[in-house]
DNA sequence: AACAGGTGTTTTACTCGTGAAATAAACTCC
DNA sequence: GGAGTTTATTTCACGAGTAAAACACCTGTT
């Protein structure tokens, strides 16, 4: 399959996998030595973790060249597409982190001069966060190479593919979030 | 998380209809604030990475009511599979992460009895690193358990439909691991 | 008005991973 | 057969995240 330089598109439980991937080969060692086993989730999940994994390496690079962690550009990320202010309990929801992780970011941002905090007039316990306008430059000075640098991560996959690929991990991660949300209920 | 990270906070009334995951309502709000941006990017590394935290938090699940952590299993699994023993150095690359982790985990685990190490005769900078049968024992007891756990967090997607995304990741993961490779060159 | 309970945020104590230096042993090559 | 280099592993100092407790404040009830 390799030498006929086909793609392998059925590769289901059973097909000898050609060398492909690392999880491939991995799978191929624990079928050797515990065959009977269903290996079917390994080639997902096993896959979409090692690819994070990668991908976040790959991604750090443009930001750590602004300074900046891949959590405090989330961070950021949320106030600026959201366009208002937020209390750190929101950030925390949206950018799926803790409240004390939140807290210990926001210190450091708000030392560096990219956020602002300002308290609640009613309810004396909220704050509300911003950009400063320093904040907001940066953002918006990263985001494009962000996306330009993902752009070329990806280029190996032609476009009708990778759509095909936005969509089906859509489907499972909606479904995930679902699943999420009942187990939360 | 990614840029593309989180949960929207002010979605407007009535937008779930339509909203899909949350990495689609992220990027909707993205191209509400900043038009023009190309958010192709997002819609595939958002979601492996949201993907990816949600599923590892699922899997935790199996993992700890034996008392260990998704990178000690990694561990003792590379063991397992390969079915010799290896070095720290060669669980290290097998496991993805940095000798000094490795280093750690070996002496935890070495203390509960689930690995052993002995010197190498020839070069004694080397260490060799085996299961012990209880190592084994547990290793075998928890995979069908995990696995049959990520066969029930995946069973939302149909089978064709999983064997497809499997090749796409299968795929985009051997092209980042080639340029990975190449960018280390 | 005062208290009980709930909520938003921060603090604390701890774990874990990391990069860089340290250690130690093996090659190399003159 | 040493001096210098490379390779394998461990140690160290530190940063970052977490859960749980602490804290501060609000709200409903009586």
């Amino acid at each position: 399959m390799t030498a006929s330089g086909g793609r392998p598109v059925h590769e289901g439980a059973g097909a000898d996998a050609a060398a492909g991937d690392t999880v491939a080969a991995v799978v191929r060692q624990w079928r050797a030595v515990r065959p009977g086993l269903d290996t079917g989730p390994m080639e997902i999940i096993g896959r979409i973790n090692r690819c994070a994994a990668l991908l976040q390496q790959a991604e750090d690079a443009p930001l750590r060249r602004a300074g900046l962690s891949r959590p405090e550009f989330d961070l950021l990320g949320a106030l600026r597409r959201t366009g208002h202010e937020l209390t750190p309990g929101e950030l925390a929801r949206e950018t799926f982190s803790s409240g004390a992780a939140v807290t210990k970011r926001l210190k450091q941002l708000t030392e560096r001069g990219l956020v602002e905090r300002r308290g609640d007039t009613r309810d004396r316990r909220v704050a509300h966060v911003r950009l400063t306008d320093a904040g907001r430059d940066l953002v918006d000075g990263i985001l494009p190479e962000q996306l330009a640098y993902e752009t070329a991560v990806l280029s190996g996959m032609d476009g009708p593919r990778r759509d095909e690929l936005a969509a089906l991990l859509g489907e499972l991660l909606g479904q995930l979030e679902g699943r999420l949300d009942a187990l939360r209920a």
